[in-house]
DNA sequence: TCTGGGGTCCTAGGACCC
DNA sequence: TCTGGGGTCCTAGGACCC
């Protein structure tokens, strides 16, 4: 059997790109993207970077230069980088068998191209999809995941493409690159290797596998197997099923009565269970979660978890139980900062175990079937929360701070961009 | 004043079983 | 005082990823 080759394709500063094709003009001057909240930077892009911003800085502190006009600042707009990402990834698998890894990211099997042609193929991917969505890509080459990622990590300084395959040996270039730049290396291990001397992706490569073994565990042997070239990782075409569902949000201002508490973890709740329905899933339990400000003193966190009778995607079915544990977590001194649903126990929606101890109605599954299905259809035409649950409250002062969306240019009518010629 | 969200996997330890 | 071996399942916490 040919030895497997992957290429990893991930898309340069994705979020900031993706508010660039609608705005070109963003595309020469410093632009970051926020996180939910407007809470900090996620996204640079490369004249952000230069101007010496960096990512994770909280955005009041960054603030001064989007006043004096030196800096562009953007909520993020999950819609438009959701979209994008589906086109992204549609144009990448013609060129064969991918599996997507995150929003900006897949991986490519690359075992139908001639080696001699890695090079013009990976040109090729860039071209493509420059052209069919706007966005710039890099192209990492490598004969396991590992090192395609470490690959694509070095394409950031080499036009876009690099093909560690085509390079006879390649120690050189490992000893240039620190440990923690390896794909599974975090801080914590990073930590621990530094400790013991393993400051570079070489010295990892070449490392006691017993001691990496018992120190780091099979993830971080795993690591150093497809340092040396050994594939551990296969490319995994259908992606395992998901095992829970999580909307949590910080909220926009500080949170003390229990009602705004319960209305955002109805809001959740909401979400949650429509993510669920699109899923084709049905939900076992439920976890709430709250905290305080990790930011101030006496951190406060805490969650609670219910187990259903049996599997559901009916949203009030989910949100009582969640009421429920939000009322038995609020306490009156404190004052919440961020809240959040987990659904677990997730199965195919279409074969729900019954319970023994629960009375069973077809009629009125299949009413409440109808009714999510009409609520859901309700709210992709109009917008999510035009039909609601009073539940979820009316004006939600506790909601998110999103001060500089764009448009959702690619999936609203009414959202479109306007082009003046 | 203002500091993100959504996932996965592994491991260790406890409960429980024969 | 001495007190087996092996297995499963569950959970909490840690680490990692983007």
């Amino acid at each position: 059997m040919k030895a497997p080759v992957f290429a990893l394709v991930d898309c340069q500063s994705f979020y900031c790109s993706c508010e660039s094709v609608f705005e070109p003009r963003l595309w020469k001057i410093p632009l970051v993207v926020l996180s939910n909240n407007d809470g900090n930077v996620v996204a640079l892009n490369e004249p952000a970077k230069l101007l010496g911003v960096p990512r994770g800085e909280a955005f009041f502190k960054v603030r001064h230069l989007v006043d004096a006009g030196k800096l562009i600042a953007r909520s993020s707009n999950y819609t438009l980088y959701g979209d994008l990402s589906a086109r992204t990834m549609a144009t990448l698998g013609c060129f064969g068998s991918t599996e997507t890894y995150s929003i900006d990211e897949a991986f490519l099997d690359m075992g139908h191209v001639p080696s001699k042609e890695y090079n013009s193929f990976a040109e090729e991917i860039r071209r493509t999809i420059q052209q069919h969505v706007g966005l710039p890509v890099r192209v990492g080459i490598g004969s396991t995941k590992t090192l395609a990622k470490l690959a694509n990590h070095l394409a950031k300084k080499h036009a876009g493409v690099y093909d560690f395959t085509a390079i006879g040996d390649i120690e050189p270039i490992l000893a240039t690159i620190p440990a923690t730049a390896v794909w599974g290396i975090g801080s914590q291990s990073g930590k621990a290797l530094a400790a013991n001397g393993i400051d570079t992706a070489l010295q990892l490569r070449n490392a006691d596998r017993f001691w990496i073994r018992k120190r780091l565990g099979v993830v971080g042997l795993r690591t150093v197997l497809e340092l040396q070239g050994i594939s551990c990782l296969p490319l995994e075409q259908c992606p395992p099923a998901r095992r829970s569902i999580c909307v949590s949000r910080s909220f926009g201002k500080p949170v003390r009565s229990v009602t705004e508490l319960k209305e955002a973890v109805a809001t959740f709740t909401a979400q949650a269970a429509h993510k669920l329905r699109k899923n084709g899933l049905a939900a076992g339990a439920v976890t709430v979660f709250v905290s305080s400000s990790r930011y101030k003193d006496n951190y406060f966190s805490n969650s609670a978890s219910f187990q259903l009778l049996s599997e559901t995607a009916h949203t009030p079915k989910l949100l009582a139980p969640a009421l429920m544990l939000t009322e038995r977590l609020w306490q009156g001194d404190i004052t919440f900062a961020k809240a959040g649903v987990i659904l677990t126990g997730l199965t195919e929606s279409e074969s729900i175990q019954l319970n023994l101890f629960e009375p069973y109605k077809s009629w009125s599954d299949l009413q409440e079937r109808q009714l999510m299905e009409t609520v859901d259809a309700v709210n992709t035409r109009y917008s999510q929360g035009a039909l609601r649950l009073g539940a979820m409250g009316i004006d939600q002062p506790w909601k998110t701070r999103a001060q500089f969306l764009s448009p959702r240019y690619t999936t609203r009518w009414t959202e479109l961009a306007i082009v003046k010629a």
